[in-house]
Formats: structure tokens, sequence, C-alpha cells
DNA sequence: AAGGGCTTTCCACGATACGGAAGCCTGTGT
DNA sequence: ACACAGGCTTCCGTATCGTGGAAAGCCCTT
């Protein structure tokens, strides 16, 4: 009996790849809702399992059992499917739990070991930024940000950093509202200073250059929201004589990678204006 | 060997429970989910095993299948379970993908013909409502509402139902606000304004009885965002005449019933201030 | 009517998920 | 210190359950 019937099949099996055991079936519907929730438009049943390189019977089986429980609808009559109900109920239940600030400064810290200088966290309220959090280095020469300090959005990197990833417009929106602002230089939202918006979408990262303070520099980069908002910003401040103009797309750099981990782990969407080579 | 081992089990095959073939594993797994999303805190491993009636072995297989993932994630020193980041990157598609007016306008349609009368749809947008979407009646005297139309929040049922359902804090900032508005009646919210509002929690719906427009009364109930808030609310509308005092507690059933199924369709947080018998 | 492209169902096979039990940690009580 | 308890994690033989090819439906278009 199978003596050798079909030669011991070669084994394919791949090589020991993950560590622990998985469920094979369970796996593939995981994928099967990650491609889903990558086409909003929704996906057939055909183009579905090719994507997944599964047979369409199998895809076929996985997707009525996530349909049962709701976490995948199918759209008869366009013959489409997409992300169910449940899927969403779940996934806010991630939403309530993550607190962002602690979360946020595990990178910070990360980010201030590999820069050496102080790191920081804004968000925006209104027309202002606010500050939430500080990490600091151990130069005796460093800035200080005390949590809930504010600052207009215009001369600080962080603010820029923000408004650059603001949809168009919201950002035509802040235009307009300023000019009751109590800043005594008149027209702040020059054409200049949105050349320097799209300069910052393009590189990755915003500067302020003593704008804020005298004597200090900083380098600002943006964490996004689920919708592909700005949420908040990250950067990395020290004093002119040590933030040189050459260590600026270094410290962009950093910065910019610190805000994509932090994005990815709160679960943003990252904004396709991408950045950086 | 093996001729009849087991008296060939007694086919405890269930009664053809389902319609579809159903994959055991995953349907395993979704329940494993939406337990743990049940649970903010966190599970044990033997807590949700317990709670999905499986053998811890096989929940801990498919937690860790989850796992890789990232559909799960295990807090190590605290050894509890939660949902994670990419369950609430999949579950933001369904976010995207639904557009809430027209999901909302089929639910009022049916609400519509239970009733015999006029539906509207309206939301809150700063400190007045605003009606998004209208299903009108077949009868002759009935009340038009043009879609984007602006009423004060006190005086229509829609306006009390969505402040009724706002958290305490974001009440009583209203109450602060109010003074600087345009009607002349001063302090219109009085306490006797509270504890109608302490009604309407208690048994689900809002009432206007001619306080928008003389000879109309609204009965409305509320439909909740994802975080249990008020996202928008339901209303039905017609002349006093039809309207009768008898007949709002029916409507009100039938309009806080309609305004959870679209909560729930859409996805959101029913409040657990709890209503109606 | 026939033909393609799709979804849905069926079924025999055997790979794969199952779960009891044994190992392994970590913290607790004596 | 030592043993014990109560979890978490791994192991492994069994047969259940998932698998995928094939065939049956089900539209549309030709």
């Amino acid at each position: 009996m199978t003596t050798s019937t079909k030669t011991k099949p070669p084994v394919k099996k791949k090589p020991s790849s993950e560590r622990s055991p998985q469920v094979q079936s369970l796996s593939r519907a995981l994928v099967i809702l990650e491609k889903l929730s990558e086409h909003d438009g929704g996906l057939s049943l055909t183009e579905l399992a090719h994507l997944c390189e599964l047979p369409t019977s199998t895809t076929h089986r996985l997707l009525t059992t996530l349909e049962n429980k709701r976490f995948v609808r199918f759209n008869r009559g366009s013959n489409l499917w997409s992300v169910g109900v449940q899927s969403f109920v779940v996934g806010n239940a991630f939403a309530r739990s993550r607190n962002f600030v602690p979360m946020a400064k595990i990178f910070m810290r990360h980010l201030m070991d590999k820069a050496g200088e102080t790191v920081n966290l804004a968000t925006q309220d209104h027309e202002e930024i606010v500050y939430l959090a500080q990490v600091e280095c151990k130069e005796m020469m460093r800035a200080f940000v005390r949590p809930g300090l504010r600052a207009p959005m215009h001369c600080s990197a962080v603010g820029k950093a923000i408004m650059a990833a603001m949809p168009e417009v919201e950002r035509t929106r802040m235009f307009n509202i300023q000019g009751v602002g109590n800043d005594t230089r008149s027209n702040i939202y020059t054409p200049d200073f949105m050349n320097t918006l799209d300069a910052v979408r393009e590189c990755g990262y915003a500067l302020d250059d003593e704008e804020q303070s005298v004597g200090m520099r900083c380098v600002a980069s943006v964490i996004y929201d689920e919708n592909g908002g700005p949420l908040a910003a990250v950067s990395i401040s020290g004093p002119t004589a040590r933030i040189t103009d050459k260590r600026i797309p270094v410290l962009g750099k950093l910065v910019n990678q610190t805000c994509r981990d932090i994005t990815e782990s709160f679960g943003g969407r990252p904004s396709e204006n991408v950045i950086l080579p």
C-alpha cells in the first residue's frame, strides 16, 4: 500500500521559516484581509485569488467564513469583496488601547541616542502647535520645552512639518485665518512660505533656523494618522553650533525614519508624497 | 486494519447549521479577535481560551499565527493579549469605503415605510445642527427640509438627541458658549433643559413639540460613532395632528431601533446608556 | 445557441490542525 | 531553599478538516 505511491513528494516544506507553529488557513485568511484593505474599491474573487496566489475555491471558502462573521462583505451585483464592519469594530479596540505619547517616547528615545540631541513631540491645536513631550539629551547646552508650551505654526519646524502634510483645503483655510494673529510681521503666509512647504514635502523634513529662538535650530518630520493626515510631529533641536548645515540632511533622514516607524506602529497611513531616496 | 476501529463515529456533524462551508480554524480565530476587542485591557491565554471555549494549546497556536501578522499583540510582562495594529489598519479600509449618508438612507426609507412620516438625517456642526438628507412621505401635508439647512441645537429633536448623547464635558462646554447666541430668550440651557436631556437618555428618543416650527412635531434618536459619541441623528417629523401624544412613544421606539441598526451596520459603539424595554 | 469568464459547489485525498499531555518557566508559600 | 502551583509553551500521534481540481451553475456577450 502506498509503498511509493507518489515517491514521497519532494518535501517542499519551507526551511522552517517561522519560529512558532503556524495555522495555514488562518495565515491565508489574514493575507486576504490585508489585500482587501489595500484595494478600497473592492476585489473580485479571481483577482483576489490571484493576488494571494491561492486557488479560487480555497479563496472562496475562506471568504465565506469571513463573511459569516462580517469581517468581509460581498457586494452582490458588482461581485466585489471588501472589508466588513466587524474588521472595523475589532480594529477600533486597538485605537482605544494605544496611548500615543508613551508609545512615541520609546521611538524618540532611540532617536535621541542616534542623534545625540534633544527630541520633541508636538501636535496641532487650532492655529498653534503644542508640545507634548521631550526626551532630553545629555549635552550641557540644550533646549528645554515644557510639555504644554505653545508656539506659532509658521516659525517652528514641527509646525511647518504639520502644515506641509495638511490637505490643501485645510492649509488654505489657515492662510485665510492668518492676519488676526498677534505677530507683527504682516502677511506671514507669503508665496515664499508656500514654496518652503513644498520643499518640506519633497525632502521629508522641515527646518527651523533660529526662527523660534535665537541660537536654536530644529529639524522635524511628521507622523500620519489613519487617514493620511498629520497627527503630530517629532523634532530634533539643538544649538546652531551643533546642528550644522552639513548635519541637517543627516538629522532630517533620522527624524523622518523615526516618524515613519511611529506612523507604522501606530497604524497610521503614510502619505504617498514620498520622500527621501 | 482499522476496519472498524471506532465503529464509524456517530456522525455528530451538526445538522447542517450553516449554508456555506466553514473553515473551523478561521472561525475560531475570528471569535478570538472579537473577544479581544471586547476586553480593552487585554486577556491572558487561559482567560481567552475559556471565553472562546477552546483548549489553550489551540488558542495559543491561533494567537501566534495572528501575532505573526500583527493582528494581535502580546504584552510580555503582563502576559496579556490584545488587538494589534494590523487589525486597525484593515478595519480602517472599512471606514474609508463606507459612505454614510447613502447607507443611512436605506434604513431611513424602511423607517418611513413603517412610520408613514417624513424621516430626516442631521448632524452637528459647531453649535448648530445641519440636515443631511430627507426621505419624504406621501402625505400632502409634510415637512420639507432642504439638505444643508441649519437649526439651533436646543429647539430641534435631532439637536436634543445629539446633545443628550454627548460626553458631559462637551455638553458643559456648549452651555458656556451659549449666551453669545442670537436667540432672544436668554439662558436657554436652564436646569429644566438639563432634565429634558436626562429624560432623552432614559427613553432613547427626543421630542420637538412645535419648538422649531409651529404645527410640527419631531421625534429623534441618535446614531453613535465608533467611540460611542453622537455621529448624527434621525428624526421623524410631521404635523401635530398626526404625531399625536399616543403615537409619540411608538414612533420613538421605531426611530430608536432604526438608529441602533444604523449604528451597528456602520460600526458604531452603541452607548451603554440603555434605553427602552 | 453556443461560448467565454466568472462564481459556487462537490468530493476523495492526505496534509494539516487538533488537543491531551508533558515540559518549562516564574512567582509564592512554607 | 525547596517544592508547589498555575500559568505559558512545545511536542506528537491521530483523524479531522482543509485542500484544490474538476464540474456544475450563472450570467453576459457573440
